[in-house]
RNA sequence: GGGAGCAUAGCUCAGUUGGGAGAGCAUCUGCCUUACAAGCAGGGGGUCACAGGUUCGAGCCCUGUUGUUCCCACCA
């Protein structure tokens, strides 16, 4: 027995994730004799660091993982992490100009590239080591990258598959376009927030001089690619203008107003000015009536040469200027404050211009059917419930996804033009010669794929596809996934079609959602508010597991939690309680021989905790399977800390201190048998200190991350010595009571006289009552005139206590407390009196329930009228 | 505009087929009782947001109201 005396997780935690590694324990292999069980990891990006959201990922993982594996299923847990395209490129072109003083454009994109994959060697690695630090057990071999060589395939794979079955095309549509990062970007990655604004109302003349019609507008700037204005044909304000012909203020161009359904009659003017070119709805105008399509703006936001005297203003330097010279013209009528929202590209967060751009999309409706099917049809299900609703909505509205990014970082799009003929080809491997013209001259498609097409191909990628290999077919598809709910649209929908077209099966069965970690005041954490928290500095301060257990504790699957530091403490005094009670099992079974639990025969104390271990065994077995991992984690936490540490130990005491010998060793191998249970259960959840206890258990069988988990036996429910320990334990507690509400110290021995028909259970549990309760003599007796002393007196279920106390009786005190216990009896009788009173309740509820009520009635009647000789005998 | 979540002790939150309201932290009282003061024992504190309904019985199910958070849509 060498565990040190104080709880510290510095000290073993490193040593003992080595040693699982050694032992290959992580590792996952095709086992026909096993069933497999297999997670494939959310990848972190490579962006930076560990964050907090990713510590209760990746815990919550480790822990269904850890369970299935100790349950005898063959274990994956698959790591990797995402090359995050945009948001990489970001900060390598942050860095390079920071440290280098260097464009993109100036270094090359081989430069870039090379600068790019450095970054991935620096921070994916240390991610990696982030990852280790919490626990995690993964299979390190199978560690994937998403673009790495076997998942790059199998984007190439799956680009020239969906293109070959018409599913990926290309086309000039109204994209999102980020003026910053200078790329396209999906309808996902736009985040909108409401902006203060203003409406502007703008006066366009009539060519033939005859009015003006107003439109209302919350982008000035784009008028100068305006090419018609739209009013509603029902709106008879307007008749009379259909058809006829405005002069475009400024630029002078002559454009329709067109009539269509699109206007609405009660908002703005009721006329829109329409920019097919930047603007998703005046595009689809535009289509309808032919209209010229005409951008002012140029990729990087600045206005193009259409802007005329405005070219190569800032898009928002240009809104100012236009608008003081339209209000020179006295075209400017009105300027009406509004609010509106503004689409902010997700990563660089500068507002986003919707243009007219040429890039490659996925067609989705054919896609989205099985994937929405998958879910109705509960081949996939989410937990909780509620997630579904939110994957509909978005599956069933969805859009084609623009899939070409005008970025370096990432997948170059498989498609080569001929230099010479221009044909364009979709190919797996660069073209050797053109199919149409035979020219050796290529060029790829200068751009790359967003970053969620491969993570989307994920967990079949990093299993070998495109090749049917014995991975794929043993591991795939994986049972569940676990993340957060704000990637569901990115990643979970993603995955869930791409799984049903490409492996014609689902990607995984169960989806689990948490929420987001906050702040201790339910703030998002966020660098600009410096509120985060950092997971690798709370290890440092407390351990894997303190972090762990704070994460998991007493939360509900899928809200968001708060982290403090208060509960750090409280998860770490826990892991403490439990350190310390194994330390002192461990003490006292020091040159005892440990008997296996199966030739033992229990007595009282020790039938009450391994029924109460059994029923936790069952509890948390149930909640595992569920994912309740907060429900399960509480259920243990009570039971280790009330159960067996606060009574159990306590109640072991005496013979564990004692002289007889087999009793000592019956109790030490209960002791020891308990603790072994508990750890086990304990144990993917705070894997680290579990190990480190488990490892001084006498005849453990190795190491606890490959043992065997506990398993709920039927045999071992002693209902009667439940009952019969819950009121030895009331005896205890009501002693205690009464020494502290007469204000006895609790070391006061105390004798205590006690009328009872049950003198066996008094007899055969004296000494336990007696060290647990500091009382010094117990005395059976048949009548309280017996006792000739002053005493304090408690009624219990079948044992009327007596307590002499001296001077310490305080009989005023004594006549209100029992006539304040007298009343409360009395609302329990009226309570379970008028249940049974109630026909409906007799008649219509279970029948256990309505004996349970009668049985309760009885015993408060009793009660009731022993409290009150008691009480008669103070009043005298 | 559509949808979802939340509203339970002073604070943070659990509450799993509807059957006498719980934990942690905080607070009060008493204890350094030889595993643990990161602890032990005892206590106080809740019309479970509000209003209806279903039911013998509602924190839990239904309807509505209020407050709050979030997601989606984007009428310029």
């Amino acid at each position: 027995m060498d565990m040190q005396k104080t709880y510290n997780p510095n000290e073993f935690e490193k040593q003992i994730y080595q040693n699982w590694e050694k032992n290959g324990y992580f590792k996952a292999k095709v086992n026909p004799d096993k069933v497999p069980f297999t997670v494939v990891i959310p990848p972190p990006n490579i962006t930076g660091q560990l964050h907090i959201g990713h510590a209760l990922d990746e815990t919550l993982q480790d822990t269904i993982v850890r369970f299935k594996r100790m349950q005898g299923y063959e274990t994956l847990w698959l790591p990797g992490t995402d090359h995050a395209s945009i948001a990489t490129e970001v900060k390598i072109v942050e860095l390079m100009k920071k440290e280098e003083g260097l464009t993109k454009e100036q270094v090359g994109r081989e430069g870039f590239m090379q600068r790019a994959w450095a970054w991935k060697e620096k921070y994916g690695g240390r991610i990696v080591e982030q990852l280790k630090c919490l626990g995690s057990s993964c299979d390190w071999s199978r560690l994937a990258f998403t673009m790495d060589e076997k998942c790059s395939r199998a984007v190439k794979e799956v680009f020239v598959n969906l293109y070959n079955k018409g599913l990926i095309y290309q086309g000039s549509k109204i994209i999102n376009w980020c003026p910053s990062c200078k790329t396209a970007l999906s309808d996902a990655e736009v985040e909108y927030e409401e902006e203060a604004s203003n409406f502007w109302h703008l006066d366009y003349p009539l060519k033939d001089g005859s009015g003006v019609l107003t439109v209302a507008t919350t982008r000035p700037e784009t008028m100068l690619g305006d090419t018609a204005v739209a009013v509603n044909p029902k709106d008879k304000r307007f008749k009379s203008f259909i058809g006829k012909t405005l002069i475009l203020p400024i630029v002078g161009r002559e454009i329709p107003v067109v009539a269509d359904d699109y206007v609405a009659l009660d908002f703005g003017t009721g006329a829109v000015k329409i920019t097919p070119a930047h603007d998703p709805n005046d595009f689809e105008v535009g289509l309808r009536h032919n209209l010229e399509v005409i951008r002012v703006m140029n990729d990087d936001g600045t206005m193009n040469e259409n802007a005329g005297k405005y070219q190569g203003l800032d898009r928002f330097e240009c809104r100012r200027r236009i608008v003081e010279d339209l209000k020179e013209l006295g075209v400017l009528s009105k300027i009406e404050p509004h609010a509106h929202n503004v689409g902010h590209c997700y990563r660089c967060h500068s507002s986003v211009e919707p243009i007219v751009s040429k890039q490659w999309f996925v067609k989705m409706d054919t896609l989205a059917k099985p994937a929405i099917a998958a879910v109705k049809n509960k081949s996939i299900k989410f937990i909780p419930e509620r997630f579904t609703k939110i994957y509909y909505n978005w599956m069933e509205n969805i859009k084609d996804w623009c899939i070409s990014r005008q970025l370096w970082w990432g997948h170059r799009i498989p498609v080569y033009y001929c230099e010479d003929c221009g044909e364009m080809m979709v190919l797996k491997e660069a073209p050797v010669k053109c199919t149409k013209c035979g020219s050796t001259h290529f060029h790829q498609d200068p751009d790359v794929l967003d970053t969620w097409f491969s993570s989307a191909l994920w967990p079949f990628s990093t299993l070998g596809y495109p090749e049917m290999t014995e991975d794929l077919k043993y591991f795939y598809p994986t049972d569940v996934l676990v993340t957060g709910y704000d990637i569901i649209f990115f990643w979970v929908a993603r995955m869930i079609f791409s799984g049903l077209e490409h492996m014609a099966r689902i990607p995984f069965k169960d989806v689990v959602i948490h929420g987001l970690v906050r702040d201790d005041k339910g703030r998002k954490m966020s660098k600009s508010l410096g509120n985060g928290v950092d997971p690798i500095q709370v290890i440092d301060e407390y351990g894997a597991d303190t972090l762990r257990f704070s994460l998991v504790s007493g939360v509900a699957a899928g809200s968001d939690i708060r982290f403090s530091k208060e509960k750090c403490e409280s998860s770490r005094n826990f892991i403490n309680k439990v350190w310390n009670a194994s330390r002192f099992v461990l003490m006292n079974a020091e040159n005892v021989e440990v008997l296996p639990i199966a030739d033992i025969n229990p007595e009282l104390k020790d039938k009450w905790i391994l029924s109460k271990l059994n029923s936790c065994i069952r509890e948390v077995t149930v909640n595992m399977n569920k994912y309740e991992l907060g429900v399960a984690l509480t259920t243990l936490h009570d039971f280790v800390w009330y159960d067996f540490c606060d009574w159990y130990i306590e109640l072991c005491k005496s013979a564990l201190y004692g002289n007889d010998q087999s009793k000592k060793q019956k109790t030490v191998s209960v002791l020891i048998y308990v603790l072994n249970q508990t750890l086990k259960l304990l144990h993917p959840f705070i894997p680290f200190v579990t190990e480190e206890i488990y490892s001084y258990l006498p005849n453990n069988d190795g190491s606890i991350m490959v043992s065997e988990y506990p398993r709920y036996n039927a045999r071992r429910n002693y209902k009667k010595d439940l009952e019969k320990m819950n009121s030895v334990m009331d005896i205890i507690k009501a002693v205690r009571q009464i020494k502290s509400k007469t204000g006895a110290s609790p070391s006061k021995k105390v004798d205590l006289f006690v009328i009872t028909e049950n003198k066996k259970l008094l007899a055969d549990c004296g000494d336990l009552i007696k060290k647990l309760s500091g009382v010094e003599t117990i005395n059976v007796i048949t009548a309280k005139e017996e006792l000739t002393e002053k005493v304090v007196t408690q009624v219990l279920n079948g044992f009327e206590l007596y307590i002499p106390l001296g001077e310490l009786v305080d009989i005023k005190a004594e006549i209100e407390r029992l006539t304040k216990e007298l009343e409360k009896t009395q609302e329990e009788i009226d309570r379970a009196q008028s249940k049974l009173n109630n026909a409906g309740f007799i008649n219509k509820a279970p029948k256990d329930l309505v004996e349970n009520e009668r049985k309760k009635l009885e015993k408060y009647v009793e009660l009731k009228q022993k409290i009150n000789e008691n009480l008669k005998d103070y009043l005298n």
